[in-house]
DNA sequence: GCTATGAGAATGAACGTTCATTCCCATAAG
DNA sequence: CTTATGGGAATGAACGTTCATTCTCATAGC
């Protein structure tokens, strides 16, 4: 339920507090927002004392920051696991419809908090820059694997796929966040639907004139 | 410069303050985000002292919810003013690059920021979601239009192309907030394309079933 | 078995600061 | 004089953070 999770770290005692207290940081960010969130509100969802917080984290952007590195490592480690589908058209329903849009809501609201933090606070531009990279990268890649096997038509750009699957899946997390009536199942169908006609080679950029208006 | 802008309001000197206050705080909060910019922030920016913020806005708030408002209103107004276009490829060639992507990213920060405030902040959402509710049932009557005219393959659903069009424009208007590197130009080639293809009839709704993983 | 010891964990009451908001006074306009 | 406008100090609440203190509990000494 949480994408707190323990890494490669040791399962010492102290680590399993701080997962316990990321958890109950992430609980409370998604309900109020990071700025809004106050340490004794996470003390308070934690069960424990805002000053005992202080204990495992030397601060408050260090729980922002820690919670940010696990959503990036969660996203990571779902794409290295989808990755290893054989065909690139299975990998991208599964993915779309399990791994990004089937989470509950409000793990998707922390990421357009995350979102928005990163347009100010260059510590968490940083992390979610690098990570946005290495989806790229490694979509790159695995869309010139999938075209060496022939599954995608051998016109299509790897990285121009790469561009239009971040962007839908970018787009589809915002709504997915803010239409109280998204329809998981419909939108899935429909962002397949976009990767079926990009694989097959019917979508390729087109520059028009712009007359002017 | 800014999308603050008089509405059907009277000119009264008074509403030229309060224009002046929002275009002043649109600035700060560009820069800082909302919940980190002070009311000295936006007074200094405003070039008056904090005390007479509140001689035109009852509280910070208010103030974050007419930005909204000036926003949506900005957007309702660009989509009325494109929806004269004739041809529709056109008209989206050019929303897109001088309406949504033109745009300096600052702007683009800004609606970041609406949607992470729209995440936790019910007025904020309900501005957001009508609009995003005006522009999508817009954009359906628009292409049923298109259609008619032939301009649209005949099997293309309407409202699935607003759906995809939307996802799509939201998905730019993140990576073009957070990617230091974003190309306008390609990127606007890219949605094109995706366009071209959905008007073709190239792209339909695709149901796969989920094989377990 | 029973108490003494000590270290780590946790508490909760501060502290200094910052913030949104209010209040009061000065000046300008009519 | 009266009213509108604005500056800036004052206010009170809330915040992140610190710290002296208390609690818990395993172990050691007897």
């Amino acid at each position: 339920m949480s994408f707190v999770q323990p890494l490669a770290e040791k399962r010492t005692p102290d680590s399993e507090r701080r997962m316990q207290i990321l958890a109950a940081a992430e609980r409370a960010f998604v309900r109020l927002g990071f700025h809004v969130t106050s340490m004794q509100n996470v003390a308070d969802e934690a069960g424990m004392s805002a000053g005992n917080l202080y204990r495992y984290f030397p601060s408050k952007e260090a729980i922002v920051e820690e919670l940010c590195n696990c959503d990036a490592d969660e996203r990571a480690r779902h794409f290295a696991e989808v990755a290893q589908h054989g065909d690139i058209l299975g990998l991208a329903s599964f993915a779309i419809r399990e791994k990004l849009l089937g989470k509950p809501v409000e793990k998707t609201r922390m990421i357009l908090e995350i979102w928005s933090e990163a347009a100010h606070n260059p510590r968490i531009a940083a992390i979610s820059r690098a990570m946005d990279a290495n989806v790229r990268a490694g979509l790159t890649v695995l869309f010139a694997a999938a075209k060496a096997r022939g599954e995608i038509a051998a016109s299509v750009d790897p990285d121009f796929a790469a561009r239009v699957m971040i962007t839908l899946v970018a787009g589809l997390f915002k709504r997915h966040a803010l239409e109280p009536t998204f329809d998981v199942d419909a939108e899935a169908d429909m962002a397949l639907g976009v990767l079926v006609a990009l694989f097959n080679g019917a979508i390729t950029p087109q520059t028009k004139s712009t007359e002017s208006h």
